[in-house]
DNA sequence: CTGGTTGGAGAGTGGCACTATCCAACTATT
DNA sequence: AATAGTTGGATAGTGCCACTCTCCAACCAG
């Protein structure tokens, strides 16, 4: 398939294509001649994904390019390379070290992670971004007087078990090579992040509709 | 206090404070003079609950302003300004209405909330973003041909609402004014979802580290 | 008196995700 | 075979956004 019907088949404007070939999201055609390259059905697929994590998944162009290309490197084992590409999703600024509410945020979220017996994949010497995120965000709640207790953060870290274990369940299910496990992870991990907080948005609404009708 | 303290205090450039002004998200201060203003304890506590929704919540300059009038409209029910508040919150693009993966995706969002029970909101006669939002992510996931079943939907909806029932227990305990309420639910459905979203990728590389261990 | 500070306004900056233009090589139509 | 349209690679430009810089008159502290 040329460049045209690529387009077509996936909605995405060929310059838009264009520029993802040059970002390298796109692994290039197979050169027909000079200045012809043909499209398989796996440009279209990995299209999908790009776009899914681009826009669905709000994941930067530089970082999806990081994820993936993190994701087909068959010298990683794949336990590093599930961790690097969930690792390299797009994540908030790090915490400023040099204040109070942070250090107690971290000291809240190692005692966490310790009752949780999670490891939180310091894996490489280093913490997860995943770790700074959750220490800003806590660290903001208290900056704002907001409660932050321990146990509501438990109630939190159990729902999010919960849905780790039904999603790796899926994965599970749905098989696959290695890549493609990964390529999955990666995908449900972004995109059924919108749809949980979709859903928690609705929660809120129709609860609060609930609790607070005049 | 002057703009310099103000600054010094949170931790934000003068020319960010000033930005904020100009575009409305921070009260004036007092004038003092032809050229000097003062600002008190309550432009501080304001200050940090934008930064915490710009930065951690990334919400949108223009977003959070709208947010923010919305919740201190004296105007309008408790509930309106509520609702509203969370409505006008981030959310990705609209779901295309003209292909076949949105239409099954609206179906099968249509299918869950009414077998919960939850009305999502049309108090305005028009659907929540949230439904788009969820829509789109569903609609993304058929495109690739990841599952998505209603219950696997269904443990996430479910998990959703008692997340949302212990949020709301915390603002009720919270109390304060109305207005206060009002803006401790959209600083917890903000601030909050950066919690989850850590502790979901924390359990993710947790438990895919548990089973797919080389 | 004077050197530094304050705050309002407008223009400028940098990053990002495209998007438009150009052009030579190709392909399809008559 | 002429010609009109298409393709794809390279380069430059666009629009948006969240600041950030510059200027300047008014102000204030030593």
């Amino acid at each position: 398939m040329r460049l045209k019907e690529l387009s077509e088949r996936s909605g995405v404007s060929t310059a838009t294509i264009k520029y993802y070939l040059r970002e390298r999201l796109l692994p290039p055609g197979e050169r027909v001649s000079a200045t012809q390259a043909e499209y398989g059905e796996e440009h279209l697929r990995r299209l999908r994904l790009v776009r899914a994590l681009i826009q669905v998944g709000r994941v930067p162009v530089a970082t999806a390019r990081e994820v993936l290309e993190t994701a087909e490197d068959e010298s990683l084992s794949q336990n590093t390379r599930m961790g690097a590409a969930v690792w390299a999703l797009p994540h908030g600024p790090e915490p400023a070290e040099d204040d109070p509410e942070t250090e107690e945020a971290r000291r809240q979220v190692d005692a966490l992670l310790e009752r949780l017996g999670w490891t939180y994949g310091q894996e490489l010497g280093d913490t997860s971004p995943a770790y700074g995120m959750l220490v800003a965000a806590i660290a903001s709640l208290a900056r704002l007087g907001y409660p932050h207790e321990t146990d509501h953060l438990l109630l939190h870290a159990r729902l999010a078990a919960e849905l780790a274990v039904a999603d790796l369940d899926l994965v599970e299910k749905y098989g696959g090579s290695p890549t493609e496990r990964i390529e999955a992870v990666v995908a449900l991990t972004v995109l059924y992040e919108p749809v949980l907080l979709a859903l928690r948005r609705l929660a809120e609404t129709e609860e609060s509709g609930r609790r607070f009708t005049d």
